[in-house]
DNA sequence: ATGAAAGCGCTAACAT
DNA sequence: ATGTTAGCGCTTTCAT
């Protein structure tokens, strides 16, 4: 509202001074201050000079939209969380994530804005929000299976990468960590031990990684020459408290466990809990082999054997894979499982 | 890359359909199609509906950028969170306030970016992206007092509503809770129940929320005619770690307290720790009140009396003042300092 | 109620 | 190396 009405006389200064004043200012055509400002090499040295004395000036900012309009590039690429669970924002793994993305893109041209989809309604406005041209490219955490927005934004034809596997087997680009792998070293690591009663306490089966983790646990067991029984097997949520309730379902089960893969730290550390109420010593009577999402591996006693993700690895692929979307430049449905690997520490 | 070149002849669409593909396929102008995509009532019902029938036909989207261009707004606004510590994400109190701005936009036609800066680098960019028309306003959560971003985006004439008192005593929009209220309050209610010796944890001081907090504490002491004896004060960083050992020195400082205030929660979960390891009983011995800031009052033994945060009201607030400002029709620098209320439970 | 026309600030051929 | 010109897709007077 309140327009500021700014006459452009001589010496006269607009609040938001445009090209053209900045090309009258140096003495030059509009063209040749884009130049400048765009670092084009086909400037002589005296106009450069005098541009950018009068940008400085001026303290003329580029008009981002009007450039955005005729480049259809806009530098920026929104991470969008997809979760209706608010709490999840304070989940150590999502920030991890979000502060790998961050540092990869801290040094490149590209700016990263960060969308929250709690419900149907905030996934249409962030659909509506990317198909408008707001970003370039959308790297997606979409953690449960019946979410619409990977869809819409791929069928909108936004360059989009997947953080994590899709939970169907949809062609989209993606970057996940290995977890069938990393639950299959970890249970091999327990059958190595020489126990042989090798539980596994689970996540969610609507999260693909808690689907993984449980196949690679499988696996590993029916490798083994292992039946895999159905009581060596509870289900959590992948929270402490959830870990902490599902061990002691799993102790009541299968008393005569004496190990146990557990698909997320923080359910170790609250199944730990669990194992000690229980009077089981760690890792005498139970070894115990987490998954790290939550580095909270050291903090805990004993100190749990954990296995890592690459998160360094995989942000910078996340963002490579948009890259190359975004230029055009990728070949259909890119993806990237990224390797675990197991760190021994105390528990196990 | 690699253009995609569409041929506008007759029936043939192209990827994205502008408003004059949608007005000729309608049989209207392009004025009309704009006048129903921005629910001018000044359009016919028949012209309406053919219009309608086009954009749905078309998948038609407009384009933000050429309309930004023109209308100078961008409906989008922005929350930035300056600070250099990373795990600051995983702060619950951060969290709250994403959600509350988050959802106090929800039912508006603004959307809202989450932006981070973790150096002055990331400030820069930040400052840029603001000052080139991304965002039609910012929520600024800054914590530190040596952040340059205040004055940068205020100086660059972006409505700007910051989320806690500045450090300074700059002229510039804020919203608060009421900080130095809430401690005071807490303390009096410490003195109230005939504690003598009523001792503070205070958080760090360059953030002005430990500043206030200790400066509640230090009001209500004086009012009560106590001495502010140094011994019962010792600073801790806002954090669980930070609150156990603080509390340890405290205790090692002035043995004989018999009252705490803790100016953070998650200090004041350690505080029970480090009093529980020296051998004092919560509340017989020691009366412990903290500061709401992460809610995990309930999940500590015993529940913690707090001061609790009217976060609503606040993300209320910031919305509505940076809205005001967006609109024009703010005053300047409109600030509000929103009440706190003593919530009672075991530990006090 | 509708259309024609004039830009918004910028980039990108195309001239020179 | 520099200027001229023609838009990018949209909103918004101003006529009609």
């Amino acid at each position: 509202m309140a327009p500021v009405t700014t006459e452009l006389t001589s010496g006269a200064r607009s609040a938001t001074p445009t090209l053209d004043e900045v090309a009258v200012l140096a003495g030059v055509s509009r063209a040749t201050v884009s130049r400048v400002v765009n670092e084009s090499p086909k400037v002589s040295p005296e106009a450069r000079e005098a541009v950018q004395a009068a940008i400085a000036q001026l303290h003329y900012v580029p008009n981002r939209m009007a450039r955005s309009l005729v480049t259809r590039r806009t530098d920026t690429v929104a991470l969008v969380l997809s979760e209706p669970n608010t709490q999840v924002f304070s989940d150590p793994f999502f920030a991890s994530i979000v502060h790998g993305v961050s540092a990869a893109l801290a040094d490149t041209e590209l700016t990263l804005v960060l969308l929250t989809a709690r419900d149907a309604r905030e996934q249409q406005k962030i659909a509506r929000f990317a198909r408008q041209g707001h970003v370039d490219g959308v790297v997606l955490m979409s953690l449960h299976s019946e979410d619409l927005l990977p869809d819409v934004l791929s069928g909108a034809g936004v360059p989009l990468v997947l953080c994590g596997r899709p939970y169907d087997g949809r062609s989209v680009a993606y970057v996940d960590a290995d977890n069938v792998g990393g639950a299959r070293v970890a249970t091999e690591h327990l059958l190595g031990l020489g126990r042989r009663r090798v539980a596994t306490l689970t996540g969610p089966t609507d999260m693909i990684a808690g689907v993984d983790r449980y196949l690679g646990w499988q696996r590993a067991t029916e490798d083994a020459g292992r039946a895999v029984d159905p009581s060596l097997v509870a289900h959590g949520d992948f929270t402490e408290a959830g870990g902490e309730a599902a061990m002691a379902r799993l102790l009541a089960q299968a008393p005569d466990l004496d190990a146990v893969f557990v698909a997320s730290d923080p359910m170790a550390v609250g199944a730990l809990r669990a194992l000690r109420a229980a009077g089981r010593r760690v890792p005498e009577d139970v070894a115990v082999v987490g998954f790290d999402d939550a580095a909270v591996a050291t903090t805990c006693d004993p100190p749990l054997t954990t296995v890592a993700q690459p998160l360094d690895l995989m942000t910078g692929e996340l963002v490579e894979l948009l890259r190359r979307q975004i230029e055009g430049v990728a070949a259909p449905a890119e993806t990237r499982t990224c390797p675990t690997r197991l760190v021994r520490r105390a528990s196990a």
